[in-house]
DNA sequence: ATGAAAGCGCTAACAA
DNA sequence: TTGTTAGCGCTTTCAT
């Protein structure tokens, strides 16, 4: 039953080399030369060692007026691509800031409720990856906020987002090259602006080369598996109907979820649909077919979205929205349509 | 330019008020009835929303002693069975604790340089996964601290793992049922008795039912698919000339990496070789061929380290190691051998 | 029921 | 070059 062993303070070590804590304090934060003889500071740096002296970093913040770390808030830390924006997050942060990933409660996306936690843990500055629509009317950031996949900047708030321009035609004449002529989209419904965006983006790419983005309209809230596996288990009638031969999912875990449904019901993909996924996974070359991607550039998301809170933080400037360009990664789940497609009229 | 605007402080909110901090710090502790009239309290309240108050988490955690966050070290945040332990942590501590993850800097391991800044956090507990034995030799914990999958406790330092006893016996059973009798271990090299630990389970589990599990090891030092890869591409030829017929992997990556290099090859899996990985990722079933895998619960063990770790945190006494079991998941990458065995002799 | 006051451990003027 | 001093915003006795 050891003593609570208060923990030893600046003080002590003052007390100890016979100097003031004002001589400790410089030489621990570093601004100690040309302010602290050097007999001094070895004196301290040997009785830091000695007594074991670690600078309490909260009572640092308190005085300094600093704050210790940076929140990231991300709708699902288990989801792959989120995973590695912190990994590139923390690439940019590491020497500055501490990371704290806010885990939202219950599985569910981060409400209100994560964002007060968030609020209430006085960080330097907030990452809000894919933010959704309804938190950011009613956001007030109260320190330096970037906002990533966001889909654009809102309410001044800066955003990283992924440039699909490039990619997306790419894909739209891959598609249409391999003569699919209606093809199928599976959104995250996340902010508006976004989703439409993409969704817009993909049609008149599509448009542009003679082929259609299919009306029938699916955007999942809760990023997971399972949710795409039964929207698109839903939707397929409808989609076969109007003769659609392949499907881009907004997020890669949609396109595992539709590859499931697809095997529970004997679709034989590609041939019968081809399947594009968002993203690029570790994963997506290993799977059964190796998925065709887009690639988002997970990592280099983060890390810019890490350089621009640094910016942020340190000039107050808000920094201009930035845009990661996305690179398609053509595998073996897209391939030519099993019976040829008519060609399209313009949709809608 | 908007003003730095300063803070709302509880002083502001006392004034507004007309009473004193105190009563503030009360009301905003929740510690107010019975010791604050209702009208104050309700006029603090008032007073709090309409001033836009919010408490600094920093000065109360100086004043009160206590601190905001825990610390969660990971050798690779990227990897799922991370956070998937990340999230089960986050689960258990969510209402208590932020919770902060150290990524360690360039994409290695997690070193003493990434604990150094974990011990100046000021967490009040602090969680190390996987740790590498090197860590821990010399590692003196300044907070409450808790191990997760470092084989059992070090140090005094308890540790929550995997208790793979049952579901190497069941996988014992079903790779020697399948007609293998010669296996291959590809682990991750930790620490030092976790590993002898799982390597001596699976070795004593095949033994007993006349297989035997090769003794060339193999022990990849980094966590990435790409070293797992390039380690069996090595070993392969030293393993078919012993006649192994099967691998197992200690992590999920490095069943991908060998997947990769069978498939470089020319391999078939299953048939000339059988596969086992440990983790279950939700990849595992997507993947060609879907991947017979030892599930680790990672979730479960990240909840039970996170209680364990709130345990230790309020009560000050070390908490019990637990050891949640591991289950066997047979899929499509384990199949009878194409060569019959021969009964092998009993191992070293 | 309420408020005054003494810190928590550190930083940053300012004096000396 | 050094030490003294006044806070940072809050919590927590302890009087009142």
């Amino acid at each position: 039953m050891r003593e609570p062993a208060r923990r030893v303070t600046a003080r002590d070590v003052a007390a100890d080399v016979g100097c003031s804590v004002s001589s400790v304090s410089l030489v621990v934060s570093g601004k100690a030369d040309g302010r602290v003889r050097q007999e001094t500071q070895d004196a301290i740096h040997e009785a830091i060692a000695r007594l074991g002296y670690r600078l309490n970093t909260t009572a640092s913040a308190l005085a300094s007026g600093t704050s210790l770390g940076v929140g990231f808030l991300s709708p699902d830390p288990t989801n792959p691509f989120f995973s590695m924006v912190l990994d590139g997050l923390g690439d940019a942060l590491a020497d500055h800031f501490a990371l704290s990933v806010l885990v939202p409660t219950g599985g569910a996306d981060y409400d209100r409720g994560t964002v007060r936690r968030a609020l209430a843990g006085d960080f330097a500055g907030l990452v809000l990856a894919s933010p959704s629509e309804r938190l950011l009317d009613d956001f007030v950031p109260t320190c330096p906020t970037i906002l990533l996949d966001a889909g654009g900047p809102v309410n001044d708030l800066a955003s990283i987002d992924v440039d699909l321009g490039q990619a997306l035609s790419e894909l739209a004449a891959h598609l249409t090259g391999l003569g699919h002529r209606r093809i199928a989209y599976l959104g995250f419904r996340r902010e508006k602006a976004s989703v439409q965006g993409r969704r817009h983006q993909l049609a008149s790419a599509l448009q542009q080369r003679g082929a259609v983005l299919d009306p029938t309209t699916v955007e999942i809230t809760e990023l997971t598996e399972s949710a795409a596996q039964a929207a698109f288990t839903d939707t397929w009638p409808v989609w076969r109907a109007n003769g659609v031969s392949a499907i881009v999912c907004g997020d890669e875990l949609f396109a595992y979820g539709v590859l499931r449904s697809c095997r529970a019901q004997g679709i034989r993909v590609p041939g019968e649909l081809s399947l594009v996924g968002f993203d690029n996974l570790p994963y997506s070359s290993l799977i059964d077919p190796p998925l065709t991607s887009v690639d988002l550039s997970a990592r280099l998301l983060g890390r810019t979205a890490g350089e621009a809170l640094l910016d942020l933080v340190s000039t107050g400037r808000p920094p201009a929205s930035h845009r990661v360009p996305a690179t398609l990664v053509v595998r073996g789940s897209t391939a030519a349509p099993a019976t040829p497609q008519a060609p399209q009229a313009i949709a809608r």
